[in-house]
DNA sequence: GTGAAAGCGCTAACAA
DNA sequence: TTGTTAGCGCTTTCAC
C-alpha cells in the first residue's frame, strides 16, 4: 500500500475505486497510522498538557474546582480532536526543570490551572516557543493569555450580600495564602467592608487551607472566644464553609438565625447541606472548555498571546443568611 | 552536536570533559530534546492512556471514585516518569472506533476504569498490540488484566452488618445497571440475604443511578409506600445514600433509630453527614496506583497479561446504622 | 490523479 | 570512547 494512498485518504483528488481499494485493504490489515510519526513529521500531536497544583498529588482531582475544571477543558479539547494529557505540581512550589517535561514536544500547548501567585514555572516557559494559557488572575507577565474568574468582584457580591442583612462583624476564612484566588478574595472582602464605610478588624481575617478542616478549626476559634466574635462567616471555599458548619453545629450555634455563613464555589453538596448553603457559584466549567479555545487558537491558528477573560461569579441564595440579630 | 553526544548523554562511557562541554552547549542552546522523535525511535512514548465512562462529559472527575482513581494513577504515573493522558467514552455505550485513537502510539498502554459490563470497546483493543489493564471485576475475557474491588464480598459485608443489627427487611439502592459494580453490589446483596436464611423480596430492590437523586427518589418511594417499608437501606454509593439522608429528613424520619442508612465508598462527606454516615471504604487511590505497576509490568518487562488483583473493601462504622427497632 | 524522494529528530548497531 | 549509517512512519514537494 503506497503511501501516497494514505495521504489522499485526506485530500480529495483521488479516484473513487483508488480510494475504496486502499480502505479496504487498510481495516483488512487493522492499520492504524501512528499519531506519533504524524507528529514529528507536522510537528503537532494534537494534543494539550494541562497543569494542576496540588498539595497532596493524589487527591488532586477530588476537589470539585479541579474536577469541574478538568471537564470543560476534557470536553472542549475531545470535541476539538485533541487529547490531554495531566501533570501535577505538587506543593505549589513549582520547579522550573519540570518545563523540559512540559515542552518535550508531548504537547503541542499548555494549560496553568491556578498557578501559584509566583509562577516560576511558567515565567521558564517564555524561552520556549510551546504556547500556553493560565487559569487564574493576571498576576504574572501582562503579555500571558489568562482566563478566570473575577475573584474580587465575587468576594464583594458575597461581602456585600452579608451587609445588605445587617452584618457588621464579618469574618473571613481564607484559602490557601500561596494561591492568589484566596487572596484575591481577600481583597474584595476588604473592598466590600471600605465601601460600606466599616472599618476592617484584622482579628476577623483567618487564613487557613482549602478544606474542611480549616473551616472548622477557624470557626471554633472565631465562635470560642471572649469578644469580638463574628455575626457572619464569609467561607473562601464551601469545603470551608461545610467545615464552618459543622462545628458551629457542634457548638450549638444556629445557622443562620446566630451566624449567617456564606461559601465559595457552589460545590455538590452546597445546596443539601444543612441548612443549604448560600454561595457564590463559580462558571468553573465553562472557564475549562474556554482555555482550550483560547489555547487552541494559538496553537492552530497562530495568534499571539495576551488575550484574557475574567468572568463573572454569580450569587446563589440559600438558607444559610440571615438578617443580622444583633445590633452593630 | 554531534548526535553520539546526546546518545552518550544517557550511557556512562563518556569523557568527563566532552560530557561536560555538550552539557553546556545544551543549555545555551536551550536545547531540549524531542520526545516524540525518541518515541518514534524507540517505540515508546513512556505514557500511559486512562479511559474514563461517563455520562455527563464536563463533570466526570468530580465523582470522588474517579478523582481519587485518577489520583492514584497520576501519582504512580509520575514517579515512574510516565506521562498520562486521558480519555472518556460518554454514556457507557463504547465504541470501537475509538480504538484508533487509543492505539495510534500516543499511549504506550492503557487503563479501562469501571467499563461497562459489556466492554466492546475493550475487546477491539485484542487486536491490537497496545497492553490494557482493567479497574474493575473480571467480567470479560480471562486473559486481560483486572484489578478492583470485591465487590459481591463489601457488599455482603456491608448487609451482614445491617443484619447483625437486626434488620430483616432491607432495601438495596443500585447504581448504573449497566454497570458491573451495581450489578456485583446486588448479587452480594442477595447472597448476604440468603446467608442469613432470610428471602428475597424484590420490591425492596430499586435501581438507579449512581447519584443523590437516585437516593432521594428512591427512598422517598420506599418510605412512602402502604406497606412493606424497609427497617435498614443499603445504598450502592455514598451519593445515593446522601440523597437518601436528605429525603429521610425530609420525611421527618430519623436516622438511625427508625431507619438505618449504610453508603458505598467512604468520600468525602461521608464523616460530616447529619448522622454521620457509615459506609464500605474502597482502596480507590491504592487501586489506581496498582493499575499502573501492572500496566507498566506489561509495557516495559513485557509480562502478558492476565493477571488480577482484588482488594477488599473495610467498613467504617459510624452512626447511621442502629439496632432494628421493630420486630422482623 | 499517482508515485518517488527527502526529511522531521531521535535511537541503535556498527565501524573507526 | 567516539563518529557514521540506517531507519522509526509519517507529510510534503515535486516529477510523472
Amino acid at each position: 500500500m503506497t503511501v501516497s494512498h494514505v495521504l489522499n485518504n485526506r485530500s480529495e483528488k483521488v479516484g473513487a475505486v483508488t480510494r475504496e481499494r486502499v480502505m479496504q485493504v487498510i481495516d483488512e490489515l487493522h492499520y492504524s497510522p501512528s499519531a506519533i510519526a504524524r507528529g514529528l513529521s507536522r510537528r503537532r500531536l494534537d494534543s494539550i498538557g494541562v497543569v494542576f497544583y496540588t498539595q497532596t498529588p493524589s487527591r488532586l482531582v477530588s476537589a470539585s474546582y479541579h474536577g469541574d475544571i478538568l471537564g470543560g477543558i476534557l470536553e472542549a479539547a475531545t470535541s476539538r480532536g485533541q487529547s490531554t494529557t495531566l501533570f501535577t505540581e505538587v506543593g505549589f512550589t513549582d520547579n522550573h526543570t519540570r518545563v523540559n517535561v512540559y515542552c518535550d514536544g508531548r504537547c503541542d500547548g499548555l494549560i496553568f490551572v491556578a498557578p501559584p501567585a509566583e509562577p516560576v514555572l511558567i515565567r521558564a516557559m517564555e524561552h520556549t516557543q510551546v504556547p500556553f494559557v493560565v487559569i487564574g488572575e493576571p498576576l504574572g507577565e501582562s503579555h500571558w493569555s489568562y482566563i478566570g474568574l473575577d475573584n474580587i468582584a465575587a468576594a464583594k457580591t458575597a461581602v456585600e450580600h452579608l451587609i445588605a442583612h445587617g452584618h457588621q462583624r464579618i469574618a473571613f476564612l481564607g484559602g490557601n495564602d500561596k494561591l492568589s484566588s484566596s487572596l484575591l478574595r481577600g481583597c474584595g472582602y476588604r473592598e466590600a467592608l471600605s465601601g460600606a464605610g466599616m472599618k476592617i478588624d484584622p482579628s476577623l481575617t483567618l487564613p487557613g487551607l482549602y478544606n474542611a478542616e480549616t473551616g472548622y478549626q477557624r470557626a471554633v476559634t472565631l465562635m470560642t472566644r471572649e469578644s469580638n466574635r463574628p455575626t457572619a462567616i464569609f467561607c473562601c471555599s464551601d469545603d470551608i464553609a461545610f467545615g464552618a458548619l459543622k462545628a458551629l453545629r457542634d457548638l450549638n450555634i444556629n445557622v443562620p438565625d446566630e451566624v449567617s455563613v456564606i461559601g465559595f464555589d457552589d460545590r455538590d453538596g452546597a445546596a443539601t447541606s444543612i441548612p443549604p448553603l448560600t454561595t457564590m457559584r463559580q462558571p468553573v466549567i465553562q472557564i475549562g472548555y474556554q482555555a482550550v479555545e483560547l489555547l487552541l487558537e494559538q496553537v492552530i491558528e497562530g495568534v499571539p498571546a495576551g488575550r484574557s477573560e475574567m468572568w463573572p461569579a454569580e450569587l446563589v441564595v440559600r438558607d444559610s443568611v440571615a438578617t443580622c440579630a444583633v445590633d452593630g
